[in-house]
DNA sequence: GCGATACTTGAATTAATTTCATATAGGTAT
DNA sequence: ATACCTATATGAAATTAATTCAAGTATCGC
């Protein structure tokens, strides 16, 4: 008989397109998928994948079944979330820092999402750069902090969420538009055009160009867009998140590559108040960030 | 993690009121179910049931978890009636032949359902008495018969739904209105209102007048209310199955009363042609029916 | 043809569920 | 009060189901 637990799989192969990229996302073995997707098929006697090269594709009846299983998972996060409720006050307050940018590309369908499920929850986005985002925490200024690995006191707490990419962006007639990979060299004396923020903070710079030594300009640009557009005509190169550049690259108004033969990765956490991430509706964010960036942002690995 | 092994059972206890009635109707024991609603109400750290002498009651949470039971697993029907559908011709024709009058108090809900889910199977009821129903299958003038069990030949198949009880009716003022139950002994000389078919086939005289050796007089009616009528109106007595009484008991239009020490119970099945009973749709008719008939009629066991 | 990438398969292992046997608890009739 | 009936709870053993391990097969690109 089908379970949760299938349904749960058949969204993690749908949304990695491969058995062991889905596998990893639900701790399991790629082989525990494959016994797990013989046997539903095998119990109702149809195909639900067509094994393709680059992995599974599925067909009518997986689709089906795939439907069921946002369907049904839905109604089953949505009950929990009631169960929550019931267990505890719920009302509160969240005044999230975003460390990183890009975020507000995503953040902001979560928190849509959100405000839906908890409408008795304030949410504030402290907007800005913050130059000491535990500072803000602790005097009791934000409540949640969105970027990098922070350190944990004991106070504070920090969970992760997901590990992406950053990749090297160009305009699309770039000399270098027919390398697979860019290296630290192939930035030398170029203008790098960056977000508003210190060195430090862009993983680029910290974790590429300065320990290569390789000279470079820099420009920045407040928004995600404007940086786009300044590459598009040719005044710099940047190195962004990939979930962003996406539309971009499609409209082919942009170039993107793997920075160094592994890529440049990078990881982001969610740190608050231990008191505070304890709360049904902080962990119900983190829930639904998790979630909806697995199931909408390409090339990222859940944490 | 919830799985909808869990939300069948809280359907299961929700229908019986007890653990012991769920399990067995769920084909587990009721220590099994008594460790699953333990582990499901520890995961969520809230109770589900309040325990009181009859058995289970649904607390707030418990009803909450037992709402996404109704919804998830309507959901899973429906997708798997979809790929059924995907499997194989999915059109066909369904002449339903009812032996038991009272039937059709559950049978047109049923029908209701099972249009909407299968349109394209056209379904006919062949009313009235047909004193060999094997008959009608063995010649293609039906399709299926719902009624006691048939012998099953090589062509036909026969199914088991629900063991019911036959309530003796009495008119809320007779003398008898006291007595925990009836026996046969208590007809004797009354006059016996029935549907209008053969003795053999009406079970209170076939397996407790006839057997007793009591005298009585009989008189019939097409309709169930109008049988109920005539008993009201102290005509006579009557022996009918228990959930068409439910309303009429209520409204304190008549009472009435176990017949002996168990009761007496009797079996209804759906017999049909092999090749039919094996069709998706006509599974699935005897899938939706007990679905309904569990759900709906008091005091019924599943078979 | 070779390496890389992906899924499959059967047997062994591990984990989870269920059963068995018995305990506990609340009612009710004597 | 006591016995008894009806219910659920619980711990340990047994069973069943799911997962991993270790190879194996297939396909693609070079």
């Amino acid at each position: 008989m089908i379970e949760l637990r299938h349904l749960r799989s058949l969204i993690a192969i749908a949304e990695t397109g491969k058995l062991a990229a889905a596998a990893e996302r639900i701790y399991l073995t790629q082989s525990a998928l494959s016994h797990q997707v013989k046997l539903l098929e095998k119990h109702y006697g149809i195909a639900l994948f067509e094994r393709i090269s680059t992995g599974l594709r599925f067909t009518p009846g997986g689709t089906r079944l795939l439907r069921l299983a946002h369907q049904a998972i839905t109604l089953v996060a949505d009950a929990e979330r009631d169960l929550l409720r019931l267990k505890e006050d719920h009302s509160g307050e969240l005044r999230i820092v975003l460390e990183c940018h890009t975020c507000f590309d995503w953040l902001m369908p979560v928190l849509d999402e959100f405000r839906q499920a908890w409408p008795e929850v304030e949410v504030d986005l402290v907007a800005g750069f913050h130059s000491a985002p535990l500072m803000l925490l602790e005097k009791g200024k934000a409540d949640l902090v969105i970027g990098s690995k922070l350190p944990t006191s004991r106070a504070v707490s920090s969970q992760p969420l997901f590990r992406f990419e950053i990749l090297g962006v160009l305009p699309i007639d770039h000399a270098l538009r027919a390398r697979r990979t860019l290296e630290a060299g192939d930035f030398a004396n170029q203008t790098l055009i960056t977000y508003p923020v210190p060195e430090d903070r862009i993983d680029m710079i910290r974790e590429v160009l300065k320990p290569a030594g390789v000279p470079f300009k820099r420009r920045t640009a407040e928004l995600t867009i404007a940086i786009l557009q300044l590459v598009a005509s040719k005044r710099g190169l940047a190195a962004l998140p990939n979930w962003g550049l996406k539309n971009y690259i499609e409209q082919d108004y942009i170039i993107a590559k793997r920075i160094g033969r592994s890529g440049l990765w990078s990881d982001l956490y969610a740190t608050g108040a231990k008191a505070l991430m304890k709360r049904p509706f902080a962990q119900d964010l983190l829930r639904i960030t998790r979630e909806q960036c697995a199931a909408n942002l390409d090339g990222i690995k859940l944490l």
